[in-house]
DNA sequence: CTAGCCTGTGCAATCGATTGCACAGGCTAT
DNA sequence: ATAGCCTGTGCAATCGATTGCACAGGCTAG
């Protein structure tokens, strides 16, 4: 790999000339410059980053902190991520917790030994209270925790609360009254959330909430604590459901079918963060759409914002979309 | 950030006693290493890791060229490569093509001025053969894509042809003798190599293959791709189905169910891939599994020996599993 | 004709580590 | 007693760039 110092010896003058004329300095005159740019082309040079990084302080690179990769939701959200900061001339460094808790500190100390400039987390599960970044510029993007605004660090997340009202106003206009919530007792935090949008959305309908309409199947797989709840729904006179999550939903209605249970003639089901299961199943299943992408995109900008000045960035709740879809219906 | 300079003069001794006190190194007294030791903790220093790359000519980085990051494909892939990555001590620098094909060049000449140590190429589409990763060591991993062994890079992919068999054999033991094949328009070359392995199954049997049991929907979405293969492949007499992807097969089984065909009494549906969706339809699909995980594992783990001795690393090809779900059943 | 300015280039320090070589002092072996 | 060895530490070069300052030569202005 030649260097700066191989281009000058064959151009016959110094090394700084040689940086000089490669990044536009002003003071070099044209016949050096396209002599020294030419000769740098015919030997191949790629300029050394490690050595800019090293004198300009700066390595143009996030580090990235995720909970697991192989979840479709980190995916989209990572690729949010890299669009923003390969825009901004940035490039990604990639680390996981292996969705182990507590693991976070641990990936910060690699992070900071290769001196990112910032450093985002994403995260699908909830519980990092122990987490600090020291004075590295971070942005968390998490799908449940919602944060006092007085933490060290931005959070970026979705609007639990306001979403889910998305989910039963969607419910109520189909002329449903008795709706059913199916919350996840895995997910403390954020089902708490989209309860309270859930029971918010109601009140504003001037439906009463009713405790026996509400329920936590206390299995640990969504997919069949969604199955196991659907007795329970049905035995309380609700015509829609709202459910905690998309594999919820997906496991009652499976769990519909083998009952033979129409839906949404008998029961319609609203679903949440639309994983692309959503759209395949049948009936395919009405949901609230996560806005994955931009959740990405909007760590990022926010994050550049606090590497360059001490920005003070607020916390960020993007809302979401309905999608609505084959699931849901009037109230006959 | 403290340096190693900042310890020496608290110290009292010359930086390079801190280096090598640090380190280890066995020429300096216990008194001495314990003293520098206990100084830097306190002072929280963190080796920086761009200076030591700089002299030591290893970043101890590989730069990982993704298609999409939203594909749960890719995602699991990563997560193999990550943990191999973590295992050896080396980071991930992520980068994609965005879909674009013909866009991995410029993203290498990213990856060389970070001086990454080997460079992994994770693509689901086909068709990279302008690829050129100049001298740094390289694996690619693909879906479909099938080498030339002399190529400069190595390739890690999965066995379509044999994983095809899987599929077919599991439907000639349950009895099925016309089984028909629905590929892609999109993938030439890996819906060539299914189908290949398709028919040496079937020959394997002694069933004649049957140009009329072979479908290649025109449409560009393999799910309405699937749903609108239906009637041909009832038509043609077929008790069994296997198809090119799980898409394709979800597509189908959706058809099946607005026309009351019973899978699998009627006809059995095998898929390809084994996404997340596949286990979650009902009936639950019948799939081959890729290895996700273990493709990123063992491309890592190659490109490992590549970049340190000159390794004649041969391609490898992996083998799939299958999955038996409910979408497959003895011929009646 | 000379002081002062502009243009184009080189020198050398710097970023934060690593490492070959030199050297001082104490010890052992002959 | 002295040569030679070991132990513990420091000096200085190096990795590949960037950049403030110095300087040479040509030009303009007075």
């Amino acid at each position: 790999m030649p260097s700066i110092y191989d281009i000058a010896e064959r151009a016959g003058v110094a090394p700084s000339t040689v940086s000089r004329a490669l990044r536009g300095h002003s003071r070099i005159s044209k016949e050096t410059r396209a002599r020294i740019k030419q000769l740098a082309d015919e030997m191949g040079f790629v300029p050394n980053s490690i050595a800019q990084s090293l004198v300009s302080q700066r390595t143009q690179t996030v580090g990235v902190i995720t909970s697991n990769l192989a979840d479709p939701w980190v995916g989209a959200v990572l690729q949010g991520i890299e669009d923003a900061a390969h825009e901004a001339g940035y490039t990604l460094i990639l680390t996981t917790t292996k969705d182990r808790r507590f693991r976070e500190n641990a990936v910060v100390e690699d992070l900071r030994r290769r001196q990112v400039d910032g450093i985002i987390v994403v995260l699908v599960y909830e519980g990092i209270e122990e987490f600090d970044p020291g004075s590295t510029p971070t942005v968390l993007i998490n799908k449940g925790v919602r944060l006092a605004p007085d933490h060290r660090w931005r959070l970026v997340a979705v609007d639990d609360r306001k979403s889910a009202g998305l989910a039963v106003d969607h419910l109520l206009e189909l002329g449903h009254r008795r709706i059913a919530y199916v919350g996840s007792v895995r997910r403390p935090s954020s089902t708490r959330h989209r309860q309270e949008g859930y029971e918010a959305a109601l009140r504003a309908a001037g439906v009463p909430v009713e405790r026996d309409l509400i329920f936590y199947p206390a299995l640990q797989d969504d997919l069949s604590a969604g199955a196991s709840s659907l007795a329970d729904v049905l035995g309380s006179g609700a015509t829609a459901v709202f459910c905690y999550n998309d594999i919820t939903a997906i496991g009652l209605l499976s769990e519909c079918r083998r009952r033979a249970v129409g839906v949404p003639d008998v029961l319609s089901v609203v679903g949440f963060d639309d994983i692309e299961t959503a759209r395949l199943v049948t009936p395919a299943l009405t949901t609230v759409a996560q806005p994955r992408h931009a959740l990405g995109q909007t760590a990022m900008a926010s994050l550049l914002r606090l590497v360059d000045g001490p920005g003070d960035e607020e916390h960020v709740y993007l809302s979401c979309k309905l999608v609505m879809r084959e699931s849901t219906g009037r109230r006959l």
